[in-house]
DNA sequence: TATCAACAAAAAGTATACAGTTAATGCTGA
DNA sequence: TCAGCATTAACTGTATACTTTTTGTTGATA
C-alpha cells in the first residue's frame, strides 16, 4: 500500500481534499507549509502541485497554488463540453453496468434522501458527488471517463453554488432516480437523454443564478 | 521573450520535438542527459518532463521518459472521443472563422498538396498538422479547443501510420477541402458532418490497419 | 548449460541550500 | 491622509548532493 512514493500520496491527497470541497476560494496552498506539515522536503510536495496545476485542479500563482478562478465564459464552455461527453458516458455505461454499480447508485441517492431533513447543503453536495462517481466508474471507455473527470474539478464550485435551494434539491434528486432506473434497464437511451436534460438544467440553474446576481 | 524559465523552455522544446516525430518509439529521455546537453541542472528538465507524462505527451518508465505505448484498446477510445468532440468543434469553428483562419487553412491545403511529389510521408504528416491547427484555432470555446488538443498529442503516431498510401492521402485531401469550403460558407452543418466523416474514415482506416498486421 | 544470487550501474526520488522574483509592509514627504 | 518608493518577507525556481529503487551483469553452483 505504502509501495506509492511521497508525491503520489501528496498529489491523490490534494487532489481529494478539492474534490471534496475542502480546499476553499481563498485558501492557497504552499509546498514548503504543506512539506513542513507531513515532515517531507518542498520537491516532492512541489511536484504534485505542480502536476494538479497540469492537470486543471489548481492554478499557479506567485504566491502559492490556488483554485483557478473561472470566468463566467469558461463556466458556459465546460457546460458545452458537457452536453458533448455526458450523454454518450451515461448511455454506455447504462450499457455495461454491473449489479454493483447498481447497488453503489442505489446507496447514493438513500444518502442524498437522508441529507434533506437538514439545511446544510454541504451533505447534500457529498452525496451528490458521490451519485456521479458510482456511475461515472461505470463508463467503460477509460480516455472518456477521465476527460469528464479531470473538468469535473474545476465545475465543481459551480455546482455547488446551484445547489441551494429544496426545490432544486428535489429535481435535481428525480433526476437522479430517473438515471438510475435508466441503468437498471440497461436502457441507453433513456440514460443519454436523462443525462442530457440534465446537464441542460444545470446550465440552465447556473445561468439564472448569475443573471439573480448581477440584479441584486 | 527569454522571461519564461527554464522548465517552461525545456516543455515547450521536446513538446515540439515530439510533435515533429522527431523522438522515435525507442528513444529514452533521461533528465541528467538532457540537462548535461542544455548546461543546466536535473531539476527544471525532470520538471518539463513529468508535466509532458501529466499532459499525455510521454511515458515515465524506470528507466526514462519515453513515448507512450497506447493499445489497441485506447485508441479505439479516443477515436468515440473524437467522434464526439470535434464534428461539434468544427462546426462552431466555422461559424466563427475569420478570413485569417481561411487563408491559413488555404495554405495549409496548398502546402499539403505540393508533399505529393515525394514520397517521404513525414512532409505530408507535419503540413496536416498544420492544417489542424489552423482550424482547430478558430474553434472559439478554448475549453473544448484544450481538451481536443490534449488527446490529439497522444494519437499522433497512430495517424502517421494510417497516411502512408497515396490513395489515402487523396482522400484525406479531398476531405481537407470539403471542410475549407465548409468554412468559406461558414456553414456549420457541412462542417459538422465533414468532420464526423474524416474521424469515421481514420477509425476505418485505423481498424484495416491493424487487421493487415495481424493476418501478417 | 541453466539458474539463481550477489553485485554493479543507472536512473528515479528526496533533501537541502541558495538564488531570483514578487507581493506585502512600512516609511517618507507632500 | 495618501501617493510613491524602498525594504523586507514569502515564495518560486534552480542547483547539488544524497538515498532508494530498479535493472542488467557477472559468476558460482547444480
Amino acid at each position: 500500500m505504502t509501495r506509492r512514493n511521497i508525491r503520489q500520496r501528496v498529489h491523490e491527497d490534494i487532489r481529494t481534499q478539492i474534490l471534496r470541497g475542502e480546499i476553499g476560494p481563498d485558501t492557497k496552498l504552499v509546498d514548503t507549509a504543506i512539506a513542513g506539515e507531513l515532515g517531507v522536503s518542498r520537491m516532492p510536495v512541489r511536484e504534485a502541485l505542480m502536476q494538479l496545476v497540469s492537470e486543471g485542479y489548481l492554478e499557479g500563482t506567485s504566491r502559492g497554488f490556488a483554485l483557478p478562478s473561472l470566468s463566467h465564459e469558461q463556466i458556459l464552455e465546460f457546460f458545452v463540453l458537457r452536453r458533448l461527453l455526458e450523454p454518450h458516458a451515461a448511455a454506455s455505461a447504462a450499457q455495461a453496468r454491473t449489479e454493483q454499480v447498481i447497488a453503489a447508485m442505489q446507496e447514493a441517492v438513500s444518502a442524498i434522501q437522508a441529507t434533506l431533513t437538514t439545511r446544510a447543503f454541504e451533505p447534500f453536495f457529498r452525496a451528490c458527488e458521490h451519485f456521479r462517481d458510482s456511475w461515472l466508474n461505470a463508463v467503460p471507455n477509460t480516455e472518456l471517463r477521465r476527460t469528464i473527470q479531470r473538468y469535473s474539478g474545476q465545475v465543481q464550485s459551480v455546482r455547488l453554488s446551484t445547489m441551494r435551494d429544496l426545490d432544486t434539491k428535489r429535481t435535481i434528486i428525480a433526476g437522479q432516480l430517473e438515471l438510475l432506473e435508466a441503468f437498471k434497464a440497461k436502457d441507453a437511451l433513456a440514460a443519454s437523454n436523462c443525462m442530457s436534460r440534465f446537464v441542460m438544467e444545470g446550465e440552465k440553474s447556473y445561468r439564472k443564478l448569475t443573471r439573480a446576481e448581477w440584479s441584486g
